[in-house]
DNA sequence: AGATATTAGTTGATTTTGTAACTAACAATC
DNA sequence: GATTGTTAGTTACAAAATCAACTAATATCT
């Protein structure tokens, strides 16, 4: 793809990153949408809860790119409904530390069921070649820390 | 947080693809952001008139996947800022043929210039193996037949 | 110390999206 | 040829996202 005139849209990949994930994420969000009531920032906070242990508003903002207000909804509602808890740290009082409660973990328990069914599906479709190829370039794409980055 | 963990879900791929869509997508959008003031739906809608010619709101929703609301939306949007005409057609005229204005081709070839470089240079980043692997992919993910359709 | 800047997180106003109900044109059935 | 169904597209209203301004705690600079 060298010539400008045959650009086609379908080669933009940004494009086909947003319609990929759109597809994806829509499919899966029966799960936490209908059996738990949360939204989509909602189930990515507690992901992040849940697989990597407690961690601060902001951490969450950086690993998942999502803005700090919309975490602090999510923060918000997540608590309200008894799936986190938030820990005052007392070196810095402007940091709270978020941790799953027990039923928050069971939700995500049982989340992680889902979702680990749903990947297993969704790559059923491809070689083991291309899983890799596709997962090292969706990791370098999103800028994601391949090493911890938390503070 | 002793053993949540019996899955990794480390690389649940709609959470990759979600937020591989949105590094790229925000990285690109100063393009017809700021110099043009269109949403991303509006630029959506005008690259598919650009690169396939005129169509209808209709193919345009089938083609990227965009819910109807938000394509006549973008339409309406972009028809105030003089970049597309709409065309009933005589035979059918429920159907509105949408097509560029001469304005709208120009920011059109100016916003697909852009979109190639930022292409190029996304795409630098990676071998022609690894490209050709992630666009088949994101090709056959995007295609994906809902499992879970609209609630 | 005191002034200034930075960081974590929240809140309120505005913008954008999503859902559902709607109009209007056409198609099919009886 | 009225009745029902379908398709293209719009609109109203509710839900959610975005942006800017805010509080409060800590860090830095002079």
């Amino acid at each position: 793809m060298t010539n400008i005139d045959k650009y086609d849209l379908t080669d933009f990949t940004p494009y086909l990153l947003n319609v990929a994930a759109e597809a994806t994420s829509v499919a899966f969000q029966v799960h936490y949408k209908s059996r738990y009531g949360m939204l989509r920032t909602e189930w990515r906070v507690m992901f992040h809860l849940g697989q990597y242990g407690p961690m601060l508003a902001r951490d969450i903002c950086m690993r998942a790119r999502i803005h700090k207000t919309k975490v602090s909804r999510a923060v918000a509602a997540l608590e309200k409904k008894r799936y986190l808890q938030r820990q005052e740290d007392d070196e810095d009082r402007r940091q709270e530390s978020l941790t799953l409660t027990k039923s928050g973990a069971a939700v995500f328990r049982d989340l992680r069921q889902a979702a680990w069914s749903f990947e297993q599906d969704l790559m059923s479709e491809f070689s083991d070649t291309e899983r890799e190829v596709l997962k090292s370039c969706l990791t370098r794409m999103a800028g994601l820390p391949h090493t911890a980055d938390k503070a």
